[in-house]
DNA sequence: CGGGAACTGAGAATCGAATATCATCTCTCT
DNA sequence: AGAGAGATGATATTCGATTCTCAGTTCCCG
């Protein structure tokens, strides 16, 4: 690689949003710089590949895309601007629910509801 | 409606199951009945819409159905079969995560890993 | 100043999920 | 038995998300 100008704009775009976003909303925060989707596409490829993004299932809403470098966190979904954001923190009591002979290696916890910008906007 | 003999197949199949199902997972089970997929779309729509049905996203997978009358419940992912199961329990301390001026409604909780049949099988 | 590899945007192509269509079939009711 | 509403399975179609294609551009390097 010996450049990637728009892909750099793309990732830098991502690594400055508080959530993971998809491809779609990624790429309408790029209007007006002229990027065009499938470089948002290759960008993310790209990231993933190169172990510097990893993509995330919240809910719905299909797969976004998020850093690689971010702690253990969750999401909560918005489900008037459908935006996902970061949360920090995490839960307990989770080894409790697996039933006998269930390995768990992983969980994901999402909240949902309205987001403070579309609570204040009514 | 006067019948739906296939229909009420689907429908006792999807309550018979451990987790939700997709449509496909849902029309697999029943291969041998002869049951087509578009019966088996057409009963789950009908289900939601007469509100006996739920649909649901786990993960992935795309969209799950089952049946309403079940109690809070979570999910257990199998990332081998791709299996969702239902859990029993939930979790506390969900409104500590939740940022200032956000409002939570609903949350989501699915646990990952393997189930006990996929670990045992190797 | 070239040459060429990598990058780019636009639109075409692909893919899977969900829905619509249609000819046929099945009951219920008479 | 006969008629008609509703149901059915196969298949075509639609729809959205992602990938592919390609002609044109950029910029490293000599």
């Amino acid at each position: 690689m010996r450049r990637a100008k728009q892909q750099l704009t793309v990732l830098r775009a991502l690594g400055a949003a508080d959530g993971p976003l998809s491809a779609k909303e990624l790429w309408r925060r790029l209007s007006g710089t002229g990027v065009g989707l499938a470089t948002v596409y290759r960008a993310l490829q790209r990231g993933v590949e190169e172990g510097t993004l990893e993509s995330v299932e919240v809910l719905g809403g299909g797969v976004r895309y998020e850093p690689r470098d971010r702690e253990h966190h969750h999401y909560f979904l918005c489900s008037i601007c459908d935006h996902a954001f970061d949360l920090f923190g995490c839960v307990e009591g989770l080894e409790s629910l697996v039933p006998d002979g269930f390995r768990m290696t992983r969980h994901e916890v999402v909240l949902l509801g309205t987001c403070d910008a579309c609570a204040s906007a009514g």
